[in-house]
DNA sequence: CTAATTTCAGAATGAACGTTCCGATTTGAT
DNA sequence: ATCAAATCGGAACGTTCATTCTGAAATTAG
């Protein structure tokens, strides 16, 4: 029996991990939330807590976000490689598109915090083994389907898959890299899959 | 005619490195760098201006510092694949080796400020291009001495080189990465060398 | 020795930080 | 209608931030 809140908690956070994505945790004050967000300071405490909690609330709605996105993406898969192209081809896409995200939201809070922050940590490395699962089972769905050379080790492909991931990540964070070296990398990387 | 100056600067900028390597940018503060670099706020500002003045340099340092590093080790090699095994090896081992700095300078700041910053981004940019000649060049040479697969476009083997140092750097970012994953990477990327 | 010059340690600065508090407002149950 | 509970905008809090200032110490040329 109470005032009911006016905005939707999950819009808001989606809100936090664009700010925390764009500008990092360290980058993100609190009035980049209140302004980004659309909400007062009260409101911002009273649902979340304090900055970091929001943070890894934050961190943790991507994670599952993006997990459930590839895990879907490739279970519903009936050409594998193809598929891991696509996926590949669109992180490339949208790091030349015009909006305030780049790069990953993991592999940026991997870098800025994962050192020093035990509890981020935590996360990123949940999401690794989670992601390499993913890949590892479908990976060696796709060498059954002979979609996928067989001559490796499925585990090592997911694992492989997974490294050149964070690496275009990393190289979408800086504006002045052109596609080509992307489309290079996913190149090579497909030649050997 | 004047009192000189009781630290050496190239030695104060090694620090600096360390820290901001360790810390980040936004995460290292003036008073991390007065108690990193021991030397007092008055004589850290006379010398290197502000913050952001002090880690460009120090980032600039540390660019050419690994790059003159690869590029030495490289142009002396008598065998690129194993000196680029070696080369990775060694990423892998300082990941796991008990001290402050983790991961890689250049990619920690590529992905803090390279999206914002264009001082930055321009050294990020000027750093990629420079190693990414520094691998072409050396798997071009290897392929001549039939060291290194000749199937693929020594350009394209340079920039899939340089994605996957980036990626096990921000692996290396993290505490929780067992070795496995490392060499994993690394096995798979010199089976197609 | 003196004068000129620079470094040094640490205090002082104002701005920005994350967080808390206040009082008005809104809601739903009694 | 009244009351309890929670939200709201925005002011206020103490702290930490990057940076500047102050004045004593050190150095060297004349």
């Amino acid at each position: 029996m109470a005032r009911l809140k006016e905005f939707n908690e999950e819009d808001a956070l989606d809100k936090a991990i664009e700010i925390f994505w764009n500008k990092g945790y360290n980058g993100t004050s609190a009035q980049d939330l209140v302004t980004h967000l659309g909400l007062s300071r009260s409101s911002l405490y009273d649902t979340f807590g304090d900055k970091h909690s929001l943070f890894i609330k934050a961190l943790q709605r991507y994670q599952k976000k993006s997990y459930d996105d590839v895990s879907s993406v490739l279970q519903k898969s009936t050409n594998i490689k193809e598929t891991i192209k696509e996926m590949f081809a669109q992180a490339i896409i949208e790091s030349f598109e015009d909006k305030i995200t780049k790069g990953c939201f993991m592999v940026n809070s991997t870098v800025e915090l994962a050192l020093h922050d035990t509890e981020i940590a935590k996360v990123v490395n949940d999401n690794r083994q989670k992601m390499e699962e993913v890949f590892f089972l479908a990976v060696k769905r796709g060498q059954e389907l002979n979609q996928i050379s067989s001559s490796t080790d499925p585990r090592l492909l997911a694992r492989f898959i997974f490294n050149n991931y964070s690496g275009i990540r990393v190289l979408a964070r800086s504006t002045g890299t052109p596609k080509q070296v992307f489309d290079d990398v996913l190149k090579v990387l497909l030649s050997i899959l």
